[in-house]
RNA sequence: GGCGAUGUAGCUCAGUUGGUUAGAGCACUCGGCUCAUAUCCGAGUUGUCCGGGGUUCAACUCCCUGCAUCGCCA
């Protein structure tokens, strides 16, 4: 069997983050689970670096465009050898070989009558120097340069994509695993049931420089899709080359959901065009959001691999993504949580089972495997229970459900740590007449260990590396080695190296944790309850806001729906409306919280509070003492 | 506006085709052990299975409806 495994090539206008280290660790692991199962196995990954995108953000940076996206794209391949990522290629788009495919496959494509020229209308904003959609505009203007783009109409060449609708829909219907998890599949196959447009696949030249040159129309280079997703194939030296021969119609694609389109629409139809046939399966994820808020440059929430591994380590770090995220959703991504598992399941669970384990033998069996004696049910029970965890851990692996599969090895950690207590080689061992139960204990516990080792390895790489040393294995296994009775009698044993330390949980400015140490204040007893720091409080952004419209909200009692202007406009529903009508607020200065998570009241968007002196029966809307500048923070 | 997904313990989530007392891990409380990384083991606490209605002997599960969140499409 081969596989042949890819993530996107990542588009250079931005420097790696979680996401892009997600998706790779998930193929990285990959790789490793099928090389373990016997497959010959080709993992790519890779860089975007053509666009009009690339070109401004090397002006911005003060760099030609190829010094740029030759320092973004070595930022990339140079953090995954510190996710311990080990791609058998990784290809840039700007590589001679890829610019030829690319036009070779265009030729054939163009030559065959699939790609044809035409004329478009759209809305084109000078600015952004491209065309926006109507969603994209605000009240008719571009939302960047605040002007109203010009329609104009633009030649450009085109794919018939639609002539391959009918058969791509079938081949989605006809192989239910086409594209994974199913919810990503159902949406592919709602988009379909519309007719689909044709592809665009060039930018005259006028606008656009930075791309790989039509071969049959130098006024025009290819852009985005047809030179991007052409690179799965350049990366197999398409279409002489053995590797093309022999990974090919194995590819499997990992993406995030943000790309679902192209990969599930355009690629089979390009590859349908070109007479190739389709790629096996494409698996999709889901983001990774920021203690539950979205990751985004702007919010600077941005996390970045290489610090993520500085302060818990690759393997927590790996671990923690694989084992938290369900393949397909999103998952929330915090200190809390990585500390939580990397003490608890990896701290604990395995590396405490595993220093307990080689200490014992170190101190009861002279630091040798032993030779197993009779076995007894409890010492079958854990070896069914490796063989049966085994099975699960490959078809949840096969699945890219790594966490359930990650749960299933768990299972046999946490039972082996009570196969200890139960025996209780402490107490054997002052017993002469036990010495044959000891032996067949730990024989029983180093076999679970070492198949522990190599269900972990692909997850887990320089983890499995230090069990496999403390046991005297080798680290080069197969999922074969699974099978009981590996350990050779007499094999000396190591002092065992620490697998994970404990974290201290960290004093973050978290929500979660604020609550938290509220909570052990009050154990504690200190009379540190309601106060609160002046960083918490700095989290509270107030500021000075007018009141420019005013109007009851229907069936409510108690609630104005308020636009406010501070200075930018924002509606803010006030429970103030049984003590002022809506006439007598327009006009006055208020002071709001203005990061307040919004909130829907009566269905009523609400982004915002205003600030009010509850006295008795009365309210009365707190002010200044003069006016000021609308969006003056209040501090 | 159209289509779809989700809503289960304080948190993260499992719950096959309807079928006894709804589960796991974390957190929390109590107890035990001492090989081990203050680890491990045992016991325990916690639920309007989003609300409402229906089908059924029986609904977390099926149907309708409402709400909330999210996604895709227009």
């Amino acid at each position: 069997m081969t596989t042949y495994i890819t993530t996107p090539i990542f588009y250079v206008n931005a420097e790696p983050h979680l996401g892009h280290a997600y998706s790779t660790i998930v193929a990285d692991t990959y790789a490793r689970f099928k090389r373990l199962c016997g497959d010959d196995v080709r993992f790519q990954t890779g860089t975007d670096e053509h666009g009009d995108k690339i070109v401004q953000a090397a002006e911005n940076a003060g760099e030609s465009p190829k010094e740029y996206v030759d320092r973004i794209s070595t930022m990339f391949s140079g953090t995954w050898p510190h996710l311990d990522i080990e791609p058998d290629n990784f290809i840039r788009t700007t590589d001679s070989d890829h610019k030829q495919n690319v036009q070779t496959i265009l030729q054939k494509v163009y030559e065959q009558g699939d790609i044809y020229f035409s004329e478009y209308e759209g809305l084109y904003c000078k600015g952004c120097e491209q065309f926006l959609t109507e969603k994209e505009l605000v009240d008719g203007k571009c939302a960047d340069h605040l002007t109203e783009p010009e329609k104009i109409r633009e030649q450009n060449y085109f794919f018939k994509m639609s002539k391959y609708q009918e058969w791509l829909v079938d081949h989605i219907k006809s192989n239910p695993e086409f594209i994974t998890p199913e919810r990503y599949k159902n949406e592919m196959l709602s988009f379909l049931s519309e007719p689909l447009q044709d592809l665009c696949i060039s930018r005259p030249t006028s606008r656009l420089t930075w791309g790989i040159p039509l071969p049959f129309d130098d006024r025009f280079v290819t852009y985005v899709w047809f030179d991007a997703l052409i690179n799965y194939l350049t990366g197999l030296v398409y279409p002489n080359d053995q590797k093309f021969d022999t990974y090919w119609p194995a590819a499997e694609h990992v993406i995030a959901k943000d790309i679902l389109k192209p990969h599930a629409i355009f690629w089979p139809t390009m590859l349908k065009a070109m007479g190739v046939e389709p790629y096996k399966k494409l698996h999709v994820h889901g983001y990774w959001n920021i203690n539950d808020t979205k990751m985004s440059k702007s919010l600077g929430n941005v996390v970045r691999p290489k610090e993520m591994v500085e302060e818990y380590g690759v393997d927590a770090v790996r671990y923690f993504l694989l084992r938290d995220m369900s393949f397909g959703l999103d998952s929330s991504y915090n200190s809390e949580a990585v500390i939580a598992r990397q003490n608890s399941d990896l701290a604990n669970d395995l590396g405490n089972l595993f220093s307990r384990s080689l200490t014992m033998v170190g101190k009861f069996e002279g630091g040798k495997v032993p030779e197993s004696g009779p076995m007894e049910d409890i010492d079958q029970g854990m070896q069914d229970a490796c063989a049966k965890m085994l099975v699960t851990y490959s078809e949840e692996m096969n699945q890219f459900r790594f966490s359930r599969a990650l749960q299933a090895v768990w299972e046999v950690i946490s039972r082996a740590n009570k196969y200890i207590v139960k025996n209780a080689p402490w107490e054997l061992a002052k017993d002469d007449t036990k010495q044959e139960r000891i032996h067949t204990v730990f024989y029983t516990l180093l076999e679970t260990l070492r198949i522990l080792q190599v269900v972990v390895s692909p997850i887990m790489p320089a983890t499995a590396q230090k069990m496999a040393k403390g046991l005297g294995v080798s680290t080069v296994s197969t999922l074969a080695d699974g099978k009981w009775g590996g350990l050779k009698p007499g094999t000396p044993i190591s002092k065992p190296e620490q697998l994970f330390p404990r974290l201290e949980k960290k004093k973050s400015a978290a929500p979660v944790k604020v609550k938290k140490d509220k909570k052990k204040q009050k154990a504690k007893g200190e009379k540190l309850e309601g106060i609160i720091t002046f960083e918490e409080f700095g989290k509270v952004k107030l500021k000075v806001a007018e009141i420019v419209a005013a109007e009851r909200i229907k069936k409510s009692d108690r609630l104005l729906k308020l636009s406010v202007k501070a200075p930018e406009e924002r509606t803010i529903v006030a429970g103030i409306a049984e003590y002022y009508s809506p006439e007598e607020l327009v006009g006055r200065q208020v002071i709001i919280v203005a990061n307040l998570k919004p909130a829907k009241l009566m269905g009523v968007p609400s982004e915002g509070m205003v600030l009010a002196a509850k006295d008795g029966e009365r309210l009365v809307l707190a002010s200044l003492s003069d006016t000021v500048a609308l969006g003056s923070r209040v501090a």
